[in-house]
DNA sequence: CTCTTTTTGCAAATGATTTGCAAGAAGAAT
DNA sequence: ATTCTTCTTGCAAATCATTTGCAAAAAGAG
């Protein structure tokens, strides 16, 4: 938990008039070291150990989902998992790659995503969200030489 | 069950060799009259009431999502939704379309999805998903007079 | 019809997330 | 700084979708 993140952390909290205690400081500068969506566990594991308990783990997250301050990211498995929206804009959110060979996810910030064609009249889209999968660059140059 | 449904059903079942029995006759039979993605419990309550039990039918759902039969959609909440597959290509699935309102699904079978732009080097994408949020053409009209 | 291999029903287990409630902080007011 | 009110937390127990173990039942080959 860096300075830097602990004074964004609280930034946050100001900004929607929430009260700046323990368990939410130390989620948020969870999150903020993250660089990809994070499940309830994982950031209970990542906190200083045994100082929150989990339940207030889950509540919090709810509560920072509310103020949208963090969202959900829709990976395979129904397990949710939490990342800050602060990378995002309000109509659509950033992509994200699952491999299929390690498992692992990543942000894909740069990705530039493209409206969908051809909808048909009179839907009004507010939010839109996107999943790739695929191999991800270390695992395809992985077993070249000896397969 | 329309006879068309169950002819179908049994068609799935052969391609993939699989035995044609009661409790996947009736699964597949619901999901093709489905016009959305459904639950495991949503596909519970459509079969002739408790022919099937609810273990059998994660059982089976598991079975034919490793047939590829049906696949998952990716919804809100940390609930599986299941659909045919038969819809999709390999390469990416419709989108899907989630009212805030309402809270209903639809399938935009019609709707085309551009790749995405700009991805980072190296990824190679096999599979890609989109899911929209916002206010259907139902909900939209609603509350129009008297507001 | 018989035999072998799958599949099913039922009950109990799992695992992520929620919830009730009394004790403990935060921040406003004094 | 102290008091007071209101919001949060920890802990334990509850939920709820999904899985799993196992013996009984069904499918399909011969
Ligand atoms: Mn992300
Ligand atoms: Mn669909
Ligand atoms: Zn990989
Ligand atoms: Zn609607």
């Amino acid at each position: 938990m860096t300075e830097e993140h602990l004074q964004k952390a609280e930034q946050l909290l100001e900004q929607s008039r929430l009260r700046k205690t323990r368990p939410r400081l130390e989620i948020l500068c969870v999150l903020l070291a993250a660089d990809s969506p994070l499940t309830g566990e994982q950031i209970f594991d990542r906190i200083t150990p045994a100082s929150v308990d989990k339940a207030t783990v889950y509540r919090t997250l709810l509560l920072l989902l509310r103020h949208d301050i963090v969202h959900h990211a829709y990976l395979r498995n129904r397990i949710r998992h939490f990342e800050l929206a602060h990378h995002c804009k309000p109509d659509h959110c950033h992509p994200h790659f699952t491999c299929r060979d390690c498992g692992r996810t990543v942000c894909l910030y740069q990705a530039v995503v493209p409206a969908v064609q051809n909808l048909p009249a009179g839907y009004l889209v507010l939010h839109r969200q996107t999943r790739l999968e695929g191999i991800c660059p270390n695992c395809r140059t992985e077993g070249f030489g000896d397969e």
